[in-house]
DNA sequence: GCGCATCACTAATACGCATTAACGACGGAG
DNA sequence: CTCCGTCGTTAATGCGTATTAGTGATGCGC
């Protein structure tokens, strides 16, 4: 009974959708009088040992044209056994209500740059709310059906998280991190930044600098306070400890008295972290108010990073800037090496420097006047 | 010579890109000890004929999930089923730089109901620029791998789009639009809303007003009228051509002179149209100011939506805005019915009246003044 | 004139999933 | 005990395209 059955197969509905009038290779062939995969060929247009002869080659696009033929991107997709597309995870709305939210430069990057990589995007809805499929754990599974994923955030589950990785499913994480072992990032180079802001401190004249930095281990924390230590050892200025104020709460601890006395003791430049609440920063500026300091005269102030949204109106802060939107793009050009088997490329982005209005030359003589 | 050849097929290359470890349901059948048949049947979860014994089915469940099985959207879709993926297609880069782009809230609404309806988003890429896959003509063919796509921008190429219309692909506009005969859109009720201004017009006092409006015979300009006509109308108030200025070029047309008559004629109240660059609404404010008229006091000025982005910041016009997000949701519940095979509901959102601060109740006795 | 390499094209898959005819087992009716 | 349903499962397809092995037909060298 080996002989085959009569037909299976579906069949396919009769009043089924689908079905459309589309044309099929099959048809163009058959208008041309070559065979499908002939035409698959000449519309692939691969120059590459391109065997077709010219005639034929014109017959199948005279075909094609006049049957007004267009490829099935999901057959297409499916023999490719890639489906061109990458995934873009975040954890909250993608499209957030707040216009201020952070994820938004970076998606401009990522768009362009998946359009510059030929891919599309998929947006994985209600990754926070009960969206589409399961919510919880399972959610982060649902990128599978990409070729990658981005990961935008830092609330993925890191078990989830591993399974992918584990699985050599392609994932990129928008912004360093450690977490599941060998799950690859892209993030802003904060240790040649800050390295660069003490630099130009020193260029302008400052020989003593304080670094005001929170309490916390972040790698976003560690990267700056050692491009900042980098900086002024290469400046021969005095670093170590001595240089690092670190405190649990800036707002607090970071008074103007405290200010008053790195003046005396010849401090003419301060540098603070940037964190999400901008706490270091509003200590410093408020301290050096209070303190009757003038800022780009009296003392120098410097911000690494950028301005808390509320404050984006003011002067701008003398520090850097994190190009987001190459960020973004760096992201998908990882994510497409790795999809494409490749190996993974600097994962670190340049941010550029913002000259801002908190720095000029140290005073004279500031320390008679203290 | 009818035995089949060895074996052709591609064989796919040892080192293959593709090949992640993504599972397939024969990976999942393996696992559970059934058919691949038998995965499909589980998963599909159909209620009907579930010939599928319960332990079965919580086998194949188990596998499932133990390998973090997701189905590939290419083949669902060739397999004549759903993905679970609708389509965006704008005509500019969807993460636009410019922030106030209008899209943006738009999307917010598409996401947010998209997460409800149990849909992600495929953001086809490039769709300006050179980007994924052939620009040009072919692009927007790339949308037929989702279920259903949304159009963003009035740049759709009309062939192309007829093409995927006409073979009976899901397809809404976002934005009223006639053009492909048998194109789905949603769009706001600005005859509703124009109406309605007008009414809290004549409850106001006033017994004539004029529409400025510039000379384009877009729908959003022609729904406006006919909002506005039907208005005086069911105010009893003067309506028809008279009651209607309109004009090529407002600013130039438009002058202090030419308020100063109309206000001499009894005329307290105006009413511009909302266009890309708010000409007519510039026109007339400026007419006013010139002419020495005060807003609120001497005339009232109505909007027929919302302020241009750089007059945003100044004093809010009475009028309406277009609750975009809104938009948004309704065109992706649209393209759900539609993917559903059912019913399309009403295109028609409706706008939110906004007070604002240049209307009032009409001066006592202007007409001594003038 | 006989291999042998080229060339131009076609046959036969594979891709991953959905669908449906068919099949084995079991049970009750006759 | 045989026949026929029922139930649960599987084999065998099809969707439309890409790929590759294979097949004639030529041309070429010796």
């Amino acid at each position: 009974m080996d002989e085959p059955r009569k037909r299976a197969g579906r069949g396919r509905a009769p009043a089924a959708v689908g079905r459309t009038g589309r044309p099929r290779q099959a048809e163009v062939a058959r208008l041309a009088g070559v065979s499908q995969a002939t035409v698959s060929l000449v519309l692939a247009g691969k120059k590459q040992g391109a065997a077709i002869s010219e005639e034929t080659r014109q017959k199948v696009l005279d075909a094609a044209g006049s049957l007004g033929y267009v490829p099935d991107p999901a057959a297409r997709r499916l023999a490719a056994a890639r489906n061109g597309l990458l995934g873009v995870f975040s954890f909250t709305a993608t499209f957030p209500t707040d216009v201020q939210h952070s994820y938004y430069p970076f998606l401009v990057g990522v768009e362009q740059e998946a359009a510059a990589q030929g891919y599309d995007l998929v947006l994985f809805t209600g990754s926070s709310r009960g969206g589409a499929g399961a919510t919880g754990p399972q959610a982060l599974n649902r990128a599978r059906l990409a070729d990658g994923c981005l990961l935008l955030g830092r609330h993925a589950p890191v078990d989830e998280l591993r399974r992918l990785v584990d699985d050599g499913f392609p994932v990129v994480h928008l912004g360093r991190r450690d977490e599941p072992e060998g799950l690859a990032w892209v993030g802003a180079d904060y240790v040649s930044a800050s390295r660069e802001v003490v630099h130009r401190l020193a260029a302008l004249g400052h020989r003593r600098i304080i670094l005001v930095r929170e309490d916390d281990d972040a790698p976003a924390s560690t990267d700056r306070e050692q491009g900042f230590l980098e900086g002024v050892e290469a400046a021969g200025l005095p670093g170590g400890h001595a240089a690092v104020f670190r405190c649990a709460d800036p707002e607090r601890e970071l008074g103007p008295e405290r200010l008053r006395q790195w003046v005396a003791e010849g401090v003419t430049a301060f540098v603070a972290e940037e964190t999400d609440s901008g706490a270091a920063w509003r200590a410093l500026s408020k301290a050096a108010r209070d303190a009757g300091l003038h800022c780009p005269g009296d003392i120098s102030l410097a911000l690494l990073g950028s301005p808390p949204p509320d404050l984006a109106d003011g002067p701008q802060p003398t520090g850097f800037d994190i190009p987001r939107a190459q960020l973004g793009a760096a992201a998908v050009r990882l994510l497409a090496t790795l999809v494409a088997g490749e190996d993974a490329p600097d994962p670190l982005v340049a941010c550029t420097f913002r000259p801002g209005a908190s720095t000029g030359p140290p005073p004279k003589a500031l320390g008679d006047i203290a």
